[in-house]
DNA sequence: AAATAAAGTAAGTAAAAGCTTACGAAACGG
DNA sequence: CCGTTTCGTAAGCTTTTACTTACTTTATTT
């Protein structure tokens, strides 16, 4: 009978923002009071919406895998690029590669794993994301087809490496961008396709 | 004309145990009074070998490659296991992942890579380390062989993604063990060989 | 319009963490 | 053995940080 409570859409709008804020800074680094910052509001307001700066981390694990996975959907709506799915994800990625906060909330999410929490979440995203990633490739090696390359599931958790490490490159600037593109594209080509 | 200093044997001495603390923990949360504690000093002890916490990191950094690269050449020196160099590695870092805690050092690190010293001494340390395994894949194909896979510079990524995610893997344990090991001798030996 | 509950403001608190200081004990050279 | 310099102990200091509390304002329902 009074006014209605609007927290979880304050929530979803400042999501976006935590997520930010993390992965720039890890999750150590990230104060409540930068957060508090950025979102502009106060810090209570944030411990209105979660019980704790680790919920808030949660929350942004979640996001994050959620945000990528709905990109990856679009792009395989449009009917540009490669024509198999495998093949433009990956034309996809080794271009925006870090566009997304991804890794940086990985990285300083696995230096907490020993939180019960943060390890659940960092594992339930790593098996959607790996078991997306085998669909993916699924669709262009029809199961019953012969055997080119790695099965799969290997080639998948290369990728995921692939993916890793071409965003350390890009982080530390190891390669130009150009180079690292390629190498991205005849590296994830070579797993999948199992040609040069 | 008074007692001889030894810091810089002390500094030698407490190292392995600095990085030890650090991949435990990562950066942020290792506490000079946790380093002090498990190298069983004082705290201001550790402050009369560095200067502060960083340029202790920052030794750790260091540290870590030296030994992984000794390792290496141990392995390398020992005549046992498959005849081809690379091939030794692979098989010694899919059975050995994460015995040294060299990538969650490497993980925290990288989200503390706005600050010059720390991102310097990570490109340092990733352009060595993809130097060395380039020379390894080399030492098996030699510069006029026929094309057969990638460019060595291109597999040398792929193999530093490929143990950053068997790490990762390890860690979540998102495999069992025998599986993981499996999993990184096959994926390296397409990157290295182009075969299955 | 009055009541009620949410949204916002502005402090404050208690603990931790990085780093320092002060001082006594031990070892080496002369 | 004595003076100098290093080594070790113990306490403290200052800043930061996660989280709280007390209070005012705003919006919605009856």
């Amino acid at each position: 009978m009074a006014r209605p409570n609007q927290t979880e859409e304050q929530a979803k709008k400042l999501l976006p923002i935590i997520c930010e804020v993390f992965s720039e800074l890890g999750y150590r680094r990230t104060t409540t009071a930068e957060l508090a910052l950025r979102c502009e509001v106060r810090e209570n307001i944030l411990y209105r919406l979660w019980p704790d700066k680790k919920a808030m981390f949660l929350a942004a694990i979640d996001d994050i895998f959620r945000s990528r996975a709905e990109r990856w959907n679009e792009i395989l709506a449009d009917r540009l690029g490669p024509s198999n799915a495998a093949g433009r994800i990956i034309e996809y990625e080794s271009h925006h590669q870090g566009d997304s906060g991804f890794y940086r909330i990985v990285f300083t999410a696995l230096t907490e794993a020993d939180d019960d929490d943060i390890r659940a979440a960092l594992v339930s995203m790593y098996k959607r994301f790996h078991k997306l990633v085998c669909q993916q490739i699924d669709t262009q090696h029809p199961v019953d087809s012969p055997e080119t390359g790695l099965p799969p599931e290997m080639a998948a958790w290369g990728l995921l490496g692939l993916a890793t490490v071409s965003n350390i490159i890009r982080e530390l600037k190891l390669l130009p961008p150009r180079q690292r593109e390629r190498m991205f594209a005849a590296v994830a080509n070579c797993l999948v396709n199992g040609e040069r």
